[in-house]
RNA sequence: GGCCUCUUCGUCUAAUGGUUAGGACAGCGGCUUUUCAAGCCGUUAACAGGGGUUCAAUUCCCCUAGAGGCUACCA
């Protein structure tokens, strides 16, 4: 059978890089065996949803290439559409359905209306908890007729609908990554299944509407373990076959806390937003809790959907390690094609000058220093000064003496002023030309190359003289060393 | 508190009933060298603890500890 996965945010937040994971692995799943991925949105918790969660869940996800197949997504305008034979798939345009299926339990006794106010509620689970036990429902409700409780709808006082879960026995299930799992339904409390505003809670909506989806696999997060037996209760009370499940390990804070938006910037548009490239991302992300070798880092999302086994997930959570993305997006900077490269960092500097050619120069000889992209425009900055400020460097090497520094500069200065353009822009023809004139001179590297490097780049740290000469250029490195010069009388 | 899950270098992980427990990031050291990166080479560092089972356990079982999750009319 086609396996049918689906991704189901809720727009509480924007997409986090947890969210994504589970995303990505839906998405590898489905690809692997030639299934569907959808994207559903659980919009049922009306009060927290945020204005633009869908927007920002649908563009981050295109823009890590996590493409679903069916269900919610963004069109090139921005718009939000739906497509597929299963929708809607915005949850609470389902509600009808939901509903209609809660009635239902309500007839086969296997859910019942209840009438009792939270603040009740709250204080008898808070008496339970400090007694030891598990907190359950304990009122009255559960043992209402349908006859009464009608009469008490029709009079209109407040309600919501609970599952009527077992108070006896075990419930136990396979998870595909867990194995076997077991669970006491003493410990677990009626679940309201539709809230008193008339909207389903997760646990019926996600159910009912896997089940409506065709959804064979469940992939989510570990937080869900502890209620899947309300959800297996309700595939039951049905007589629906349910879904495979697999619960995922946790994204974890550097704190080993559940991965969450209040510790450092975990929004995947921010992260993309601090440079980093989606393709890495995608790598990094997909590694936290897999692994599909022992002894490669780098995979492309091809080659990812071509090995995802889902058995082979990890059990235990996994610390989120930004030092690793930063090496992996290093590296993914340093293998992009060279077009690629430049059209991406054009978009990082801010210069006056347009001669492009110097400027791709300037580029290039940064790339292999980016770790991300807005490093371009500091490693960079020197380049497009009118003027270098020469107090901020020493231009010379070590205790080297002043009028030492201005013989070599001078005659470096012939010696660029004699070159031909297309020389000083191989690197290789000026460092021979150069070294010549060293030991013509009987000079040291140090003392010659020193004074050029720190008069190109007025810095103390740069790339090499010959690489800044090749950037620069003829002209633009001849102003450098007559304003190095000057500033030297 | 109760229930559930988890536990290999600091971090992400690999492997195995018998291995020098492998790789990667970070760290450290070196090479290169005019500086800083990059690159290359090398190196520190782990089977949570205690019991079993077994000729043999990091691997299987049990207990303990620790961590995390859940315990909402949130997902």
């Amino acid at each position: 059978m086609k396996p049918r996965v689906r991704f189901a945010p809720s727009p509480t937040g924007f997409l986090h890089i947890g969210g994504l994971r589970s995303a990505l692995y839906d998405e590898l799943f489905a690809r692997r065996h030639g299934g569907d991925f959808i994207l559903r949105i659980e919009d049922t918790d009306v009060a927290r949803t945020v204005q633009g969660g869908i927007e920002n869940i649908c563009q981050s996800l295109k823009d890590c290439g996590v493409i679903p197949n069916e269900g919610v997504w963004i069109d090139a305008k921005g718009k939000i559409i739906e497509r597929g034979d299963y929708g809607p798939y915005i949850q609470t345009k389902r509600q009808a359905k939901h509903r209609a299926y809660a009635e239902e339990l309500v007839k086969k006794n296997l859910a019942y209306y209840c009438f009792c106010s939270p603040e009740r509620l709250a204080k008898l689970r808070e008496e339970q908890t400090k007694s030891g036990v598990a907190p359950r429902y304990a009122g009255q409700c559960r043992e209402l007729s349908h006859e009464q409780a009608a009469e008490r709808v029709a009079k209109g006082e407040k309600y919501v609908i609970r599952l009527k879960l077992p108070s006896t026995g075990k419930i136990k299930f396979q998870d595909i990554i867990r194995g076997a799992v077991e669970f006491d339904w003493s410990a677990m409390d009626d679940q309201v299944i539709i809230k008193s505003s008339g909207l389903p809670t997760y646990h019926l909506a996600s159910t009912c509407d896997d089940h409506d989806m065709g959804i064979t696999h469940v992939l989510r997060g570990e937080e869900w373990l502890p209620s899947t037996p309300k959800h297996l209760f309700i595939y039951q009370a049905f007589g629906w076959k349910p879904p495979e499940f697999a619960h995922l390990p946790l994204l974890l804070n550097a704190d080993h806390s559940k991965l969450s938006k209040r510790q450092g910037d975990v929004s995947v548009a921010e992260i993309l937003a601090k440079g980093y490239l989606p393709e890495a991302l995608v790598n990094f992300v997909a590694l936290l809790g897999w692994n599909p070798t022992a002894d490669r880092e780098i995979y492309t999302h091809d080659e990812l959907a071509k090995m995802f086994d889902l058995a082979k997930v990890n059990k235990a959570g996994a610390m989120v390690n930004y030092e690793k993305l930063d090496w992996l997006n290093a590296g993914y900077i340093k293998a992009l094609p060279e077009d690629d490269y430049l059209t991406q960092a054009q978009t990082q500097i801010k210069t006056e000058i347009n001669d492009a050619n110097f400027l791709d120069r300037c580029l290039l000889l940064v790339r292999d220093r980016v770790v991300k992209l807005p490093d371009v425009a500091v490693l960079t900055e020197f380049f497009f000064k009118d003027k270098l400020d020469y107090d901020k460097v020493s231009l010379g090497w070590k205790k080297q003496a002043k009028d030492e520094i201005v013989l070599r500069l001078k005659a470096l200065k012939d010696l660029v002023q004699d070159a031909k353009e297309a020389d000083v822009l191989k690197v290789e023809v000026m460092e021979k030309k150069i070294k010549k004139l060293i030991e013509s001179q009987s000079w040291g590297n140090g003392d010659t190359l020193w004074p050029l490097r720190a008069a190109l780049s007025g810095a103390e740290k740069s790339p090499g003289p010959f690489e800044l000469l090749a950037a620069y250029g003829k002209e633009r490195a001849l102003v450098r060393i007559n304003d190095a010069l000057n500033h030297l009388k």
